[in-house]
DNA sequence: CTCAGTTGTCTAGCGGTGCTAGGCTCGGGT
DNA sequence: ACCCGAGCCTAGCACCGCTAGACAACTGAG
């Protein structure tokens, strides 16, 4: 049986290749750089390799996006975590998030331009998505104020976030004042 | 010279023809759909013709983006002049940008999540973009509050919009609770 | 009225894409 | 020792954006 082991680690460990290949490929030179054929040639296999492991390109975009949100989601804990009250963490909250973005932007396109065929807000939502919301809700909560959902305060927060993230990215917003960007959201959105 | 002018007539026609037809079928079957060659067989012309016009697809995706771009201002501004006092210009602005997104998914794309060989926020950027960001700006910065700058204040605003109007539409968020999102958001946003 | 030249359009094709059918090789179990 | 199946590759499909080069039609000069 031990065969059968050894060869379910090798396909894993080839699985793990694949999903780090097309995130930094992707980093490199952008998700349109990533083709099947480049892809598995910097693997080293062919092609129908890829289609072994995923149904097709979507699905490997959707690995790096799960990849992503539990790298996400640590991230922002460690910087709320890292911070006192209230106000302070939801401040190291949108930073951490607006950073990840700058940072990370293949992966974050990922998670949230490309097609990765991942349901989100619905119950078969996977699991790193629905604790990278999680991660959000445990500070924002906090400053939803009264009678307002927190969850519904958290969309807003998040999609304020969200926005802020793609517009500079894409040129649509002068990078220069993206630090008073934040302070103004923050500023106004939280209570307390 | 009469000749001339009338060729020029009819090649002016079929641009717009061309445009209106990539925006339909974006429309109708997404922009995956619209290739060079379905395009140039919906205008019953061949595919070279589109580059006698366009230098490429991202040109003809720009052309859309700018035809949207001054629909869009020009329905924030009416929505905006048919309502009474900043609060209500801000709520009515908010509710139009959202409808005219959902409504418009191919073209809202075009504008801001394709690329379509657009500058933004620089000098030579189109006037139809720098009009539209006007037309966000005339009501926002009547609620920025003191001592903050109306153009940033819109920025962040707009930001927020994006944010929804794009999470939403990729089933990020539940579409239930859109109109308590908008509400909640105007509230926070907004001083008066 | 003829004819050269320009202008406009088309056919055909290049190099790329995501994806897959079918054959070959090689290792494991009997 | 042999057979068989898993695993991998070569080759190819249909499509993509884009373009070279041939051809037709119209313009304007003689």
């Amino acid at each position: 049986m031990s065969v059968q082991e050894r060869k379910e680690r090798e396909r894993a460990a080839r699985e793990r290749l694949i999903v780090a290949t097309a995130r930094e490929l992707a980093e490199q030179q952008g998700w349109d750089a990533v083709t099947t054929r480049r892809l598995a040639e910097r693997i080293e296999y062919s092609q129908p390799v890829l289609y072994s492991h995923f149904r097709g390109k979507r699905e490997i975009i959707g690995a790096v996006a799960l990849e992503g949100a539990a790298e996400m989601a640590a991230a922002l804990r460690a910087a709320t975590s890292a911070a006192n009250g209230p106000r302070a963490r939801v401040t190291a909250l949108a930073r951490t998030y607006l950073d990840f973005a700058e940072r990370n932007p293949a992966v974050y396109d990922a998670m949230f331009q490309l097609d990765g065929g991942l349901a989100f807000a619905v119950d078969d939502t996977p699991e790193p998505l629905k604790d990278g919301f999680a991660a959000l809700l445990e500070s924002l909560g906090e400053v939803a104020g009264d009678g307002v959902h927190p969850g519904l305060f958290t969309e807003v927060f998040w999609a304020a976030l969200h926005g802020l993230a793609t517009l500079t990215r894409a040129g649509r917003l002068p990078p220069a004042e993206a630090e008073r960007r934040v302070e103004l959201l923050v500023d106004r959105l939280t209570l307390v």
